[in-house]
RNA sequence: CGGGGCGUGGCUCAGUCCGGUUAGAGCGCACGGUUCGGGACCGUGAGGUCGGCGGUUCAAAUCCGCCCGCCCCGACCA
């Protein structure tokens, strides 16, 4: 492809509305353009790599027996008011006005619909259906570029068994064909366990890059390669001893003293002698209190996984009715009509300070066995840097992580909704065990961008590179490099490269060095009239910046070795 | 939805606080010329309802009100 007739819109200025280096680079480069907020044209450099990316998606997932389709966006909103995910999917899913549809955030609905007519018998199973369409989802704020849109491309396969072993063997074999997936198209990645949230279903894993541009966090050991997203994450901390003899309850008088540190200073204990107490509120009926060790953090996914949803933190008006203290003087002695857990990390232990209920007043000595009547002990601390990996002690590093796949076992939840039964060797009726497993095809340019790039641009691997080689034609407007240039284009053409050639003849050379770094293409080759005069061009490997100058006959030879 | 920032040629910005010639700069673009291995230089030129609507005023990019849009933090995130 010619530089002079295509379109390059790469830009010099870093623009205004771009924070994360993908996001700049994407819009410097000329692959994307923003119509609106989370929505994005894919420009033709940007197309190309897209192009890349699905093949080698189609590759992975044919060879696992998938089979593509094309499903509709557009959505009756009855299918989705038979699952019931009108309702949990709210506002996030975009209503069209005059009509009663919906346009699709997902497809689970979808396939039931067509599998409940057609596959109707264990024979019939199992199936895995495949699509790379356009999901639309009223995110409240799109973000960080392409990794947060309201209208994004996604790979979305759907696995249909009769059996729950069946189920895992679709499950495992998507994970290995993610696994080649994320391989081929050069990310860094890991696997993490991960919460299911509102997808149901017994047991899903995510993919992650990580990256600081990610929106997740998750803990990972980088001696045994313990990776869990901090909604499930676990470390090997101790839980807190239990202190000797026989301690009485005690009112601490603490004037003015809110936080944990403050009392942390006022007393001069450490924050391993304190409880802390957190309150929630559920379906805005139930008072909840969480009592976690004084310096923890609790994760609130961690406490919706343990006592369900619709969660939130309890408002200050809240607290005084139902506590008769203010935040920061709460605690579980003496407090009636609250559903009370703790972290497991606080076990049956004793001498711990907490909130009296009262301002201004702490208690001491508190035991969690003699003083304290709990609905439970849970994980619901959230794991935090260099704690001790709990497979192997090493220190825990929690880094932040783009998702790029996420992998559920759904079950039969779908099929039942939708009535998709079959009929097993037995001759019962049986819903059709379901599992759905996700691929955000922007997110891994993204996170690729965000792994692969340096001050001067994008570093494409070869894999999924919009061209595999950039020929600079320093001076076009002399002959003898224009000639050369044109020749050694067509050459690398009929040897099946794919070649971007810039062969504007106004711009200086500087401009287009400049461009070819921005743009990243694996192998760039500068022909000049220096190096011609020998018969000779410069051969630079984008990545490692190194060149070398090679005779225009062994081309091919050299790019065999640098290129496949 | 809460908090913050921003909106002026295609891009990046100045001018707004303190209203007052014809709204500026750099880059980009067009034309001519000089250059030709790291966004080169000279000259000429085109390009703006200053986000929109309303108000105040003799006079509004500038002050006031409402609205819209974009970005960031938070909430949310199958």
């Amino acid at each position: 492809m010619k530089f002079s007739t295509s379109f390059f819109p790469t830009q010099k200025e870093v623009p205004v509305d771009a924070t994360i280096p993908s996001h700049i680079l994407m819009l410097r480069a000329g692959l994307i353009r923003p119509l609106a907020a989370g929505v994005y044209s894919h420009l033709p450099v940007g197309q190309r790599i897209m192009h890349k990316v699905m093949q080698i998606i189609r590759e992975e997932m044919n060879a696992i027996g998938g089979q593509e389709v094309f499903l509709p966006a557009l959505n009756p909103i009855e299918l989705w008011q038979e699952t019931g995910r009108v309702d949990d999917f709210g506002d996030i899913m975009f209503h069209v006005k005059n009509r009663p549809m919906v346009l699709a955030p997902t497809h689970e609905e979808v396939i039931c619909s067509i599998a409940k007519n057609f596959l109707r018998s264990y024979r019939d199973l199992p199936q895995i259906w495949y699509q790379i369409q356009t999901k639309f989802r009223n995110e409240p704020r799109p973000r960080s570029g392409v990794l947060r849109g309201r209208q994004f491309l996604m790979k979305d396969s759907y696995s249909m068994d009769f059996s729950w072993e069946g189920l895992d063997k679709s499950y495992d074999k998507h994970a290995e064909a993610y696994k080649k997936i994320f391989s081929r198209c050069g990310l860094k990645f890991f696997i993490v366990g991960a919460s299911s949230g509102a997808m149901g279903g017994s047991g899903s894993q995510e993919f992650m890059v990580e990256s600081e541009s990610g929106e997740d966090t998750c803990a990972v050991c980088p001696d045994c390669g313990y990776a869990a997203n901090v909604e499930v994450a676990v470390s090997n901390v101790p839980p807190l001893p239990r202190a000797e003899g026989d301690l009485r309850l005690e009112e601490i008088h603490t004037p003015n003293v809110r936080t944990i540190d403050e009392l942390v200073e006022f007393l001069n204990v450490p924050a391993e002698k304190l409880a802390k107490s957190l309150v929630y509120m559920q379906d805005n009926k139930t008072p909840i209190l969480v009592l976690m060790v004084g310096n923890d953090q609790l994760n609130e996914t961690k406490l919706s996984s343990a006592l369900g949803p619709n969660i939130r933190p309890m408002r200050p008006d809240e607290i005084v009715q139902f506590t008769g203290a203010h935040s920061g003087s709460l605690g579980p002695i003496g407090l009636k009509n609250f559903k009370t857990i703790a972290d497991n990390r606080v076990k049956d232990a004793n001498g711990l300070i907490s909130g009296a209920n009262k301002d201004d007043y702490h208690i001491g000595n508190v035991d969690f066995v003699r003083d304290v009547k709990l609905d439970g002990y849970y994980d619901l601390r959230e794991v935090k840097e260099n704690e001790p990996c709990v497979q192997c002690g090493q220190p825990l590093r929690v880094v932040n992580a783009i998702e790029v796949g996420h992998i559920f076992k759904l079950g039969t939840k779908y099929a039942e909704d939708l009535k998709a039964y079959f009929l097993n060797e037995k001759g019962e009726e049986k819903p059709i065990i379901m599992g759905s497993y996700g691929i955000g095809v922007e997110r891994i340019i993204a996170s690729h961008i965000e792994q692969n790039h340096d001050e001067n641009g994008l570093i494409w691997d070869e894999s999924i590179a919009p061209f595999h080689i950039h020929i600079i034609g320093l001076n076009m407007k002399n002959e003898n490099v224009r000639e050369a240039s044109e020749n050694i284009y067509q050459i690398l053409l009929d040897n099946n490269y794919e070649v971007v050639f810039d062969d504007r003849n106004d711009v200086t050379a500087g401009f287009k060095f400049k461009d070819a770094d921005l743009l990243g293409m694996p192998v760039q080759i500068i022909i000049g009239e220096k190096n011609l005069k020998d018969g000779n061009v410069e051969v630079k490997v984008r990545r490692t910046g190194k060149r070398s100058v090679v005779a225009i006959d062994d081309i091919i030879n050299k790019l065999e070795k640098l290129l496949h």
